[in-house]
RNA sequence: UGUCCGAUGGUGUAACUGGCAACACAAAUGAUUCUGGAUCAUUAGAGUCUAGGUUCGACCCCUAGUCGGACAACCA
């Protein structure tokens, strides 16, 4: 497929909130100027388009400025993680476009440095060895309105600390009998700086450092100083670590190193589908998808191996800005910025979804003609192709109506239609089964005159339609997909449900459609418009016997609006 | 009876930082079209959460409310 021509920055788009912070720093001399952003995904799930969100901003904000962004994994919790979850999250931000060069990090880089720096804490009386459990610690840490008490070891001695802490990495004592603490104010209104816990005991294999540590910091402590560390100028995050800034700024100043300024902002969330790693991982495990890559899932994978392509997305981060307030991003937008990206890149393939024979009475028996019909009307330069045609054909068998609306500009008896690339059908009668009334054939005659490109071709007609020759006609596997959710707040839920509850049962439609032969040339991963029906993307499981298309996105579809009203 | 953050058409984001509320998606109408797609033109829809205040002038500044969100893992 070609490289985009996207206009990717609109060129006089006002400044965001972050751009704006970005421009004030550099007009003030911050960091000599310099922009350094990062991407701290922790391995332990799959991205989806709310990391796109967050991966676009931060190295499109070092791009615009030109600046540096790292790719640093946190991986601070062993239990959770793992190297399957580095790859894929390596994949997912280079398909997008991006690239850390030779700056790939992971907070366990960091582990050595971290643990001086709590020595440091412990040396100045910021931190102590704490003996209780994680019940006690959690039942003295108070609530929001209420102050926690202090743990009866807060006033150990430095040198007991010290070799307390020791003893810990040692490994001398088991998992969660103690914990290092930052010695701050148990009545902080900010329940974050009521001693929170620094470093627990974990006597667990670590997918990079092996089983070299048995103590490792938590996130709060590794994250700020990781940061700081890259010497990253501007640390974005979520709205939700606004109350950690105040602790991390804490530990950079008591430790005394370079301190990165955060910036919090809103967090993606759109209109039916979940986002939270929790229920994308509950969705995978207890089977309502194929996997993390199933198309359904907002999932870059599942984005990518539904059809959609990176400029897609990334114009799609553009064009939903950047904030503090709650959203919720309607799914068509993103649905127009695929649309936007196929109808130019895409070629078209005549396909038929649900077939309905049309016998054209008075067209030779054996007679076959190749007529030709552009790939690209967006781009002249995809040329053409030819198609067989013959006297024996299937059109979708909603393009007919026995008895129409006024409105329907499609095939009905009597009625005149131009089959795209050839010819003007007329409609003389149709075949039923007996018992059912459902439609078997539709008797035509075609007028030779009309072929495209004859002077007669130009005849008014209302409606044009696709089709494909029946024994020319390829079988493919079409995977239909819908909205995950029939909800369009999955997470708003009603008392006694939970999200789950309102799945959409037609997810997924699995269907065989009849195609022009050019499709035989589809290779994996190729995008194609099916005409007058959407967009189709050759799925990964195709073979060369069975070709298997999952539907990006349907056309916009005016006709069944007009349906509708009535 | 806490701290922090937020509030602008249906959705999202703007408003030269105090000067007639704009853009995109969605919606509607028409033109055009060998895709009821695309394209083009047009229309409708908010007076900016509320109440006060400052000002010649407030979406923007101040005060007090209201509503929404985040925070009480040895998760990130």
């Amino acid at each position: 497929m070609e490289e985009p021509k996207l206009p990717e920055e609109k060129a006089l788009r006002s400044l965001n909130f972050i751009e704006e912070i970005i421009e004030e720093d550099i007009r003030n001399g911050v960091n000599e100027g310099r922009v350094h952003t990062r991407f701290p995904p922790e391995p332990n799930g799959y991205l989806h388009i709310g990391h796109a969100k967050s991966i676009c901003l931060n190295f499109g904000l070092a791009k615009k400025y030109n600046g540096m962004t790292n790719l640093r994994f946190d991986d601070t919790n062993p239990v959770k993680e793992d190297v399957e979850y580095v790859d894929s999250i390596m994949e997912d931000v280079k398909w997008l476009g991006f690239d850390w060069e030779d700056r790939l990090y992971y907070a366990s880089d960091y582990f050595e440095q971290l643990y001086e720096y709590a020595v440091t804490l412990i040396r100045k009386e910021r931190a102590y060895v704490c003996d209780m459990s994680a019940e006690e610690i959690s039942e003295t840490r108070g609530t929001p309105t209420r102050p926690g008490k202090e743990s009866p070891y807060r006033n150990r001695t430095v040198g007991e600390n010290i070799d307390l802490f020791a003893r810990m990495r040692n490994g001398e004592f088991p998992d969660g009998t103690r914990v290092l603490r930052a010695r701050i104010d148990m009545a902080s209104p900010n329940m974050h700086m009521r001693d929170p816990v620094l470093y627990r005991i974990l006597h667990a294999h670590h997918h990079r450092t092996g089983d070299q540590w048995c103590i490792y910091p938590m996130y709060d402590f590794a994250h700020g100083q990781s940061d700081s560390i890259e010497r990253i100028t501007h640390s974005i995050c979520t709205l939700e670590f606004e109350v950690h800034r105040p602790l991390y700024d804490w530990f950079i100043r008591e430790i005394g190193i370079y301190p990165p300024r955060q910036i919090e902002f809103a967090r993606l969330n759109m209109t039916y589908t979940v986002m939270s790693k929790r229920k994308l991982l509950e969705l995978v495990q207890q089977g309502f998808v194929s996997g993390w890559d199933d198309p359904r899932m907002p999932t870059i994978c599942g984005l990518r191996r539904r059809g959609f392509t990176p400029e897609s997305i990334r114009n799609f981060a553009e064009t939903i800005g950047v904030a503090k307030r709650d959203n919720i991003i309607d799914v068509s937008l993103l649905e127009f910025c695929i649309r936007e990206d196929l109808n130019r890149r895409a070629n078209r393939l005549m396909a038929i979804l649900d077939p309905v024979k049309v016998v054209i009475d008075n067209y030779p028996e054996e007679l076959t003609e190749e007529l030709e019909s552009v790939n690209n009307p967006e781009d002249e330069s995809r040329g053409k192709r030819k198609m067989p045609f013959s006297k024996t054909l299937f059109i979708e068998r909603d393009d007919f109506m026995e008895d129409p609306p006024n409105k329907f500009f499609r095939l009905a008896p009597g009625r005149e239609v131009r089959l795209k690339a050839a010819y003007i059908i007329r409609c003389e009668s149709v075949v039923k089964e007996p018992e059912t009334g459902r439609i078997t054939e539709i008797h035509c005659t075609y007028d030779p005159m009309t072929r495209s490109g004859m002077p007669d071709s130009n005849r008014k007609v209302k409606g044009t339609l696709h089709w494909v020759s029946a024994k020319h006609a390829v079988g493919v596997e079409v995977r239909l997909y819908d909205r995950l959710f029939v909800k369009e707040n999955p997470d708003d839920i009603e008392e006694g449900k939970t999200y789950k509850d309102y799945l959409n049962p037609d997810s997924l439609k699995v269907i065989t459609a009849m195609v022009e032969p050019a499709v035989k040339n589809a290779q994996v991963s190729e995008k194609y418009q099916f005409e007058r029906t959407g967009y189709f993307s050759v799925d990964k499981d195709s073979t060369a016997q069975n070709l298997i298309f999952n539907r990006v996105v349907p056309l916009k579809d005016s006709w069944v609006k007009t349906e509708k009203v009535k």
